[in-house]
DNA sequence: ACCTGAACACCGTTCAAGT
DNA sequence: ACCTGAACACCGTTCAAGT
């Protein structure tokens, strides 16, 4: 009998069901209660199966936090694609990034742990090669809308600075504000009277228009424009969210 | 015999050499290996004292981030005080930031980690408050040199923001860059032409021009003055650091 | 009043034994 | 070739017993 070898595709699908398994969870009890037993007790295979897949618990949140961003990257895809000036786009995909982290607190959580040193640090370099690639693919985007500003001359690239850093000025930007703010759940000092929507709003106009990148805030309604480009590029998940009782008050 | 009481003093004195040796375990063994055990074995007390103090690891960790807030506060007030314009100054405070994530890397992680969710989470009420404080402290430097600025009338705040949230600009933006930046070990695609300091001082100089906070970076030679500045602020440290190998090339 | 460390429940990881 | 789950080492946390 020659030697039954798993296909691919199957061996997919199981990885598949243990990160499912592995998000419910992590959704029932967050992530800090996330465990390894809890995993092989709610999926149909052994610790050792398990094992073959992840090299441990932190290559599991890696791997969801993987699949999180092919999500994420859609929101960025919608927002890009919106019609309207390339500044516009590029203040929309940092909204779609905001919305990405109301939509899904848990993927937002599992985005902060995963890139935290601790957890990193015991991935699978095959796990992390994946990460680095879904997050260049997001950058590519944001590099789109920066090569169009240029190509239009709405947008003069700095001499000292590369499309790269444009790109990563912008995503810095939006990473630290949303990072910052999303751990809302206490009543603290330091978060009084911030609101994540407005304080993304103005810095990324200070930004773009320290950048001089056309057309600058004074000469646009640009609160007015990302509400309605908003409403029509994510009208369901606002519904959603609205639904929550969370509004975006810019 | 009347009942002997501890007094604060030793209690104190206590909690400090814990801290001090999970201080020196993460040193050696990185944050992802540091455990109670390992604690206990290094420390004259037994498992049950140092539960007394710490409610368990992540309070722990909270703890030694607290303390590391002091040194990163020194850098921040030595950075503030430095005779030049507001607008320098601000810029100075967020290459103190900088400055210390490189002297003292291992303190960053732990800030890193003692910031992501799953962490906070398990951490005593009181210790939470004492890092908000602590960080509260932090945002009044800049907010003071936010406050002198406008006396000079070199900044007009924007009328839809209050000073806070011109000093959490500064501080997202800076934190945003840092903390991406800072897992340098890895080669990794998307951070390949990144510079730390060189996208911290753009992205500086592109948010507070978007601000209109005069002098603008056309007028003023802001890299010849804060290459000058940090080595009146931080003779010793610059040393330390081209010792390392690591030298500030803006 | 305070401290100790044995004890327990749980977790991560491995690997000899099975099919 | 692949899977299993017992086994092990370690970890976090508690608390009855001691002083």
């Amino acid at each position: 009998m020659s030697p039954r070898v798993l296909d691919e595709q199957s061996l997919l699908a199981r990885e598949q069901m243990i990160i499912e398994a592995a998000l419910n969870i992590i959704e029932r009890e967050g992530v800090e209660n996330f465990t390894m037993d809890k995993v092989v007790a709610s999926v149909p295979f052994s610790k050792g199966t398990v094992y073959k897949h992840f090299n441990g618990k932190e290559d599991v949140i890696l791997a969801i936090n993987n699949q999180s961003l092919v999500i994420l990257c859609d929101f960025f895809a919608r927002a890009a694609k919106y019609e309207g000036s390339p500044r516009e786009r590029m203040l929309l995909v940092n909204f779609s990034y905001l919305m990405y982290s109301l939509l899904h607190p848990v993927l937002f959580t599992v985005e902060l742990c995963a890139r935290s040193p601790s957890v990193l640090e015991r991935c699978a370099q095959t796990r992390i090669d994946t990460f680095e690639a879904k997050q260049t693919t997001l950058l590519l985007i944001i590099g789109g809308i920066i090569q169009e500003a240029v190509d239009k001359q709405h947008f003069k690239m700095p001499e000292t600075m590369g499309v790269e850093q444009v790109c990563f000025s912008n995503w810095s930007m939006a990473y630290g504000i949303i990072s910052l703010l999303s751990q809302q759940d206490e009543k603290c000092d330091v978060r009084a009277g911030l609101k994540v929507e407005r304080e993304l709003f103005n810095n990324n106009n200070f930004l773009l228009d320290g950048m001089q990148w056309l057309p600058l805030s004074g000469d646009r309604d640009y609160k007015k424009e990302v509400v309605k480009a908003l409403e029509t590029i994510f009208p369901e998940e606002l519904a959603k969210l609205a639904q929550a009782g969370l509004r975006l008050d810019l």
